[in-house]
DNA sequence: ACCTTTATAGCACGGCCGTGCTACATTCTT
DNA sequence: AAGAATGTAGCACGGCCGTGCTATAAAGGT
């Protein structure tokens, strides 16, 4: 096997005990045997514990990252011929992507947050959390010049405050839904962001 | 030493283990030593390390209740006599009240998160990660309530998908403030905290 | 005075942890 | 075919963990 697909293979252990049992429970016996290896077959591709924990914290990030990409270039083509509401949805849909809103995105979120909140106490973690937290911050930012340049921002907006506020909604959202599944579903959450889409922008229909 | 006052020691050390190295290093043995005390000793007042979890995480989501009862009682209190403009304020003031905008609130929006996050996986904190969240979700829900009454709010607002906005938010901020201490302050908590009651209410200025 | 209850302290066991190290098999290179 | 490199597996050590249990001291009630 491959040794990139060996290094996956474990990696995907790791989320499945971390959204099973916790981070906490991901040590290298339980992931070892969670991917049916023995535990110095997953010390051969991986060092130390630690080494793999920051591997699959990048895996997670880089796996965010290229799904929300495909959303970004498809609005950056300038083959496509956009009407203001079709980038209004567009918008929508990319902000959507974030959200737990299915089973693979609630298996992510959950890893995520896991992730997230260990890396305040695990310095070897903080690069990952802060490039993620500062790019779903620049992503917001750029979101919002962009409605402003179009004239779909709401007038007199600030852009640097409206990206905080709209990335403390959906870390917010991210947590509530992976905390309370049963008290958040899916409709629930995006009727939420679309709400809040709605007071950013200037009262424009759909089409 | 009243026996109360031997477990509130106790917990006092159980938070500043978290807040300095997280949950998972707090052990008995751990705790014990942040609280000068022999291992037997806490395990006089607490027969296992899980009843003082619990506790602990009881303990905590008792003081941010009565820290929040204090705002509630004012705007409750009928020989008050309010001017829009004032429980306009007084709202705000009640949810700044959650974000973690001095050291000792953000103290406890460390153990929060660290808390509430552990009882994904821990069904005997999952009581009381339901119940801070209901909590939270209700009195929004009352505060929204309240300013429809009066005229606040603005017109056509869906209350209970604005409470659950209000709730996302105010949990996203946190959760931030947490993780990135460095990047969100406590006045542009608060500036952003402002700017969506101001998106929720009517134009009204401040008197 | 005595005795029961409560408080404080610590030992010892079994269990899980990361990791240094070695052994064996497989694959690749020459 | 021989040897090097790589993958797989597991042992053993020291360390921290929760907890059952015992020992000693202090307090309180009678």
């Amino acid at each position: 096997m491959d040794p990139g697909e060996r290094r996956q293979a474990v990696v995907e252990a790791v989320f499945r005990v971390v959204e099973r049992e916790g981070l906490e429970q991901a040590s290298l016996r339980n992931v070892a045997a969670e991917a049916g290896l023995a535990i110095g077959s997953v010390r051969h591709y991986f060092d130390t514990h630690a080494e793999l924990m920051v591997f699959a914290m990048t895996e997670m990030r880089d796996r965010m990252v290229s799904r929300l990409m495909v959303h970004v270039e498809r609005l950056l083509d300038p083959a496509a011929a956009w009407t203001p509401g079709g980038r209004r949805e567009a918008v929508a849909d990319l902000l959507a992507e974030v959200l737990p809103l299915d089973e693979a995105r609630r298996r992510e979120a959950v890893v995520w947050l896991a992730f997230v909140t260990a890396a305040r106490t695990r310095p070897e973690l903080r690069p990952q959390a802060d490039s993620l937290y500062d790019g779903l911050l620049t992503l917001a930012t750029r979101l919002l010049e962009g409605a402003r340049r179009d004239g779909r921002l709401r007038p007199g907006a600030d852009v640097a405050l409206e990206a905080r506020r709209l990335c403390a909604l959906l870390d917010g959202l991210t947590l509530e839904a992976v905390l309370h599944p049963a008290r958040l579903d899916a409709p629930t959450l995006l009727a939420t962001l679309r709400a809040h889409l709605a007071t950013l922008t200037t009262p424009g229909g759909s089409p």
